[in-house]
Order: structure tokens, then sequence, then C-alpha cells
DNA sequence: ATGGTGGGCTACCCA
């Protein structure tokens, strides 16, 4: 079983883009974020020309928008929860049926928090704080077992997620209240499961900024995108690709796709 | 210390 997450970038646009990666890998199930698109828009017809059938997705106009595409059948479980009270497209999940087991798959956007790393300050980095504050307390009230748990988080964690741990400690992404709060929330019950399986000190990337004449040349990426499997399914954990390619083709999200493969 | 680019769409927007 491989999952896919990508932060697309408005999926409308970069429809090509999914096409020419769906091409070359076959995950059986994609999440995306960033899609842009309100739901009445929503490329199905598209998706499902392309082999994924089976689709869900929550948008909103300009901002925004998760989806999940999938080669298997699911069920949305009915799920009420407004994260910090809004209707702003961050979360969706789904629960599918595998080899005679039950599993869950959320896929998230953390409010990427502004410029400012103070919430005093900036009403963006207190979004974010209390996103995923709630976020951690919802996980922590509804231990998980048999759960994927993907998406664009917009926190690089650890040292080596940075290209310059010191130069981006007060650096909205990577300072020690975003980085201590991901993790807290993480330890729920759920293991990173590309740091599994590349350790540190090698440096990860899932993110490269467009204002870089050379993004490739300056190298001056963080890993924003995560891959969490619950303790559980640590065992059946495969590989993780990150297709940095995906970065250098025409007109890319910001983003690159990444991958897990699991025994499930 | 600053500003750089890109998407959506016309907002002192968002990333």
């Amino acid at each position: 079983m491989k999952i896919m997450s990508w932060n697309i970038n408005s999926l409308r646009l970069r429809l090509p883009l999914l096409t020419t990666l769906l091409a070359r890998n076959r995950p059986e199930i994609i999440c995306l974020q960033e899609t842009k698109v309100q739901d009445t828009l929503f490329p199905g017809n598209d998706l499902k020309t392309l082999g994924y059938k089976h689709l869900c997705y929550k948008g909103m106009k300009s901002y925004n928008g998760v989806c999940i595409l999938s080669t298997l059948p699911f069920e949305i479980p009915s799920f009420n929860h407004r994260w910090c009270g809004k209707d702003d497209c961050r979360h969706i999940m789904i629960r599918f049926e595998y080899q005679k087991n039950y599993f869950h798959l959320h896929n998230f956007y953390v409010p990427a928090g502004g410029d400012v790393p103070d919430p005093q300050l900036n009403p963006k980095f207190k979004h974010k704080l209390n996103f995923i504050d709630e976020a951690t307390e919802w996980f922590k009230l509804n231990p998980q077992e048999n759960t994927i748990l993907v998406g664009d988080l917009n926190i690089a964690p650890l040292e080596h997620d940075v290209w310059n741990h010191k130069q981006l400690l007060n650096v909205v992404s990577h300072t020690p209240i975003e980085t201590n709060k991901l993790l807290n929330w993480m330890n729920t019950g759920f293991t990173d499961a590309v740091r599994t399986c590349i350790l540190p000190p090698e440096k990860i990337y899932t993110w490269w900024s467009y204002r870089n004449r050379d993004w490739e040349k300056s190298n001056r990426g963080r890993r924003l995108d995560h891959l969490w499997i619950s303790n559980n399914l640590k065992p059946s954990l495969k590989a993780v690709e990150i297709y940095k390619e995906v970065r250098n083709w025409e007109r890319p999200s910001d983003h690159v796709p990444i991958t897990l493969e699991i025994d499930l």
C-alpha cells in the first residue's frame, strides 16, 4: 500500500503535473493540500479518468482546501469538529478496509502562521499554535490504532529538517515553541515514518521557497510535509520517498510529493 | 535589514 501526500498549491492549475506524476507512480491513495478550489468546481471527472474513482474533498474559494483520491473504496466517518471554530478546510479523514482490517487516514493542512513568531503580535501565529494544541488534545482523547496521518504541517521539527538550524530558530516553521508542540502532537501515539527510514543527520526537505533565484543551487529547504503512522503500524513500514525532482518541473508547486509504503 | 516569487482573483489576500 502506497500513500502519497502533496501540497499541490492549486489543484486545477497543476492537474497536468499530477497527471504526469501519476503516470510514473501509482499510489493507492493520494492526499492533497492547498487545492484552492471550492467543491462545486472540483475536477472530479478528471481525477476519475486518472484511475482514482473514490474521492472526498473539502474546499473553499482561493485558500486552503484538502482532498483524498483513492483507488480503494472508503467511508467518510461523521466528524463534526471545527478546528479553532473555523470552517477553513484544513482537515479531512477517511476510513477504509484493507485485507480485512480497518484503517483511518487523516489529511491535514496546518496554518502557515504568518511572518512574526509572536502570538501576541500575530493572530496567524496564534491560530497556528491553537490549531496544534487542539489537534494534540483531540488525539490524546482519541488514541489511534491503524491510523495514518499525513499532510503539510508547516513545521520542520528537527535540526536537520532545515537548511540552517541556527538561522531559522526565530523563523516561523522552526521556532522551539512550534517544534515542541509538533513533537507533542506526534507523541500522542504516532511514529514519524520519514525519519524512521531516513535518519538524522541526513538532511530532508520537502519545500523550497519560490523566492530564490535558483532553489536547487541555494538549497534553502525545509521539511514541512509529514507522514505519520500510529505506533502499532511501525513493524509494517516499508519505505518512504521524497520526489524532489518534481520541484524542477514546469510551473511547480513549492512543495514536492512524498510517499509512504506500508504492508497493511 | 530587505526583498525576493507564485496562485487566485481584484483583498491593505494567501503562501
